[in-house]
RNA sequence: GGGUAGGUUCCCGAGUGGCCAAAGGGAGCAGACUGUAAAUCUGCCGUCGCAGACUUCGGUGGUUCGAAUCCACCCCUGCCCA
C-alpha cells in the first residue's frame, strides 16, 4: 500500500500555503483533514482556502456538509478514503492537509471503536449530565458497568464517560473489550506527515492576526447568516471557534469586543492542543520555521514524495 | 484641601492576628485524547527543593511569642465635596 503524505500541525502555522507549494511541485491534489472546513457556509470562520490560496490546486473534503448535519471522524474516514482512491486511480498523488488530529488518525490509523452513537441514549445521558452533580451520577454508573473505563477517565470528563456508557448500552460490553474486538476490521494506511514548528509566541501572534483577517473578510456577517438559517447549526459545527463566541455577542450576551478576544484566545488554546497532539505522533517530521524558509521546506517535502512515488508519478 | 473606598502573588479577586505561599477564576506551561475533537478533560503554576528552608500581600517604622491581617506616618489610585 502506498504511503499517504500529509501536512499537519497547529492552526495558523501555514499548512495551506505549504501544501499548495508542495502540490505544485509534485502534482498533487489536496485532501483536507479539518473537522470544520467540511461544512458549507463556514468559509471564513473555518479558514477555508480561498482561490488565491489554492492557486488552482484541487482541494477535496471542503465545504460539502451542511452545518445542520452531523459529521464525525468515521464519516470523514470513509470520505477521505474514497477521495484518495479516486485521486490515485486518476494517476495523481493525494496530499493530506489539516489539523484535526482525530480525523488524521481515523484515516491513517483506523478507528478502534466501531460502535455508533445512539441518538436517544446520548440525549438521555446528556440530560443526566446537565443536572447538578450529574457528572458524578454518570461516573458512578460507569464504575459499575465498565470499571476499566471509569479508571481511565476523570469523572468530569463527561464526553468520554457518556461515550463509554453509550457503548455499554449499545453492546452490553465494556468499551475496552469493544476496542479490541473492533480493531481488526479498521485498517489505517502508512503515512508520512510533516508539520511546521514556530516559536510559540510567533504562532500566537499569527493566530491573533488571522482572527483579525477573518473579521475583515466578514466573519460577523457569516455567523449572522448561519444563525439565521432555517437549518440550525448544531452538533459539531456549532462548536466551531468563531461561531459560538460571535453568536453570543449577536445575541447580546457579551460585547463584540469580548467575543473577538475570546475567539483569539480559544484559537490559541486550540493551536496549543494541536501541537501537543502531533508532537506525540512519531510519524510527524517537524520543520523549524519563522516563515522565511517555506520554499526550502516545500522542496524537501517534495523530494521525499517524489522519491517515494518514484516511477509512478 | 476635606471626606471616603481601596492598594494582595503575571491579571482579576478572596482573605481582617496563628489553620496563609495566601481561596477562587483567568492567563501561561505540560499532558491526555479513537464515531461530538475548533470538542472534552488532567496536572503544574513564588524560589530552591526529599523533608524542609527561604523571599512575598504599596513603603517605612511599631505593637505582638506571632501580622497580608492591628497602630503610626508616608506614597499611589478611584469616587464624592471643595
Amino acid at each position: 500500500m502506498s504511503t499517504l503524505f500529509g501536512i499537519v500541525g497547529p492552526t495558523a502555522s501555514g499548512k495551506t500555503r505549504l501544501a499548495v507549494l508542495v502540490a505544485q511541485r509534485v502534482g498533487a491534489q489536496i485532501i483536507s483533514a479539518d473537522s470544520m472546513q467540511v461544512y458549507t457556509r463556514m468559509e471564513v470562520l473555518s479558514a477555508q482556502p480561498t482561490p488565491e490560496e489554492t492557486c488552482g490546486i484541487k482541494h477535496h473534503l471542503i465545504g460539502f456538509v451542511s452545518p445542520g448535519e452531523k459529521y464525525n471522524a468515521s464519516k470523514y474516514r470513509l470520505d477521505a478514503q474514497k477521495a484518495i482512491n479516486e485521486i490515485r486511480l486518476a494517476g495523481e498523488t493525494p496530499l493530506l492537509c489539516g489539523g484535526s488530529g482525530l480525523y488524521v488518525d481515523a484515516l491513517t490509523r483506523g478507528l478502534r471503536l466501531a460502535t455508533e452513537a445512539d441518538a436517544e441514549t446520548r440525549l438521555r445521558l446528556k440530560r443526566i449530565a446537565a443536572q447538578p452533580g450529574g457528572d458524578l451520577t454518570l461516573y458512578r454508573e460507569l464504575e459499575t458497568k465498565d470499571p476499566a473505563s471509569a479508571r481511565k477517565y476523570a469523572p468530569q470528563d463527561t464526553r468520554r464517560v457518556i461515550r463509554s456508557l453509550e457503548i455499554f448500552y449499545a453492546t452490553g460490553r465494556p468499551r475496552g473489550e469493544m476496542e479490541q474486538r473492533d480493531a481488526q476490521g479498521t485498517d489505517g494506511m502508512p503515512a508520512c506527515l510533516f508539520a511546521l514548528k514556530w516559536e510559540r509566541r510567533v504562532l500566537y501572534d499569527r493566530v491573533n492576526a488571522r482572527v483579525d483577517e477573518m473579521l475583515r473578510r466578514g466573519l460577523v456577517d457569516e455567523v449572522k447568516r448561519l444563525s439565521q438559517a432555517e437549518a440550525p447549526v448544531q452538533e459539531t459545527a456549532a462548536q466551531a471557534i468563531g461561531y459560538k463566541e460571535i453568536k453570543l455577542a449577536l445575541d447580546g450576551e457579551i460585547t463584540m469586543y469580548k467575543a473577538i478576544e475570546k475567539v483569539k484566545l480559544n484559537t490559541r488554546h486550540l493551536a496549543k492542543r494541536q501541537e501537543t497532539w502531533f508532537r506525540r505522533d512519531e510519524r510527524v517530521k517537524w520543520f523549524d520555521t519563522d516563515g522565511t524558509n517555506l520554499g526550502q521546506i516545500a522542496e524537501v517535502i517534495s523530494q521525499t514524495i517524489l522519491e517515494d512515488t518514484g516511477g509512478r508519478a
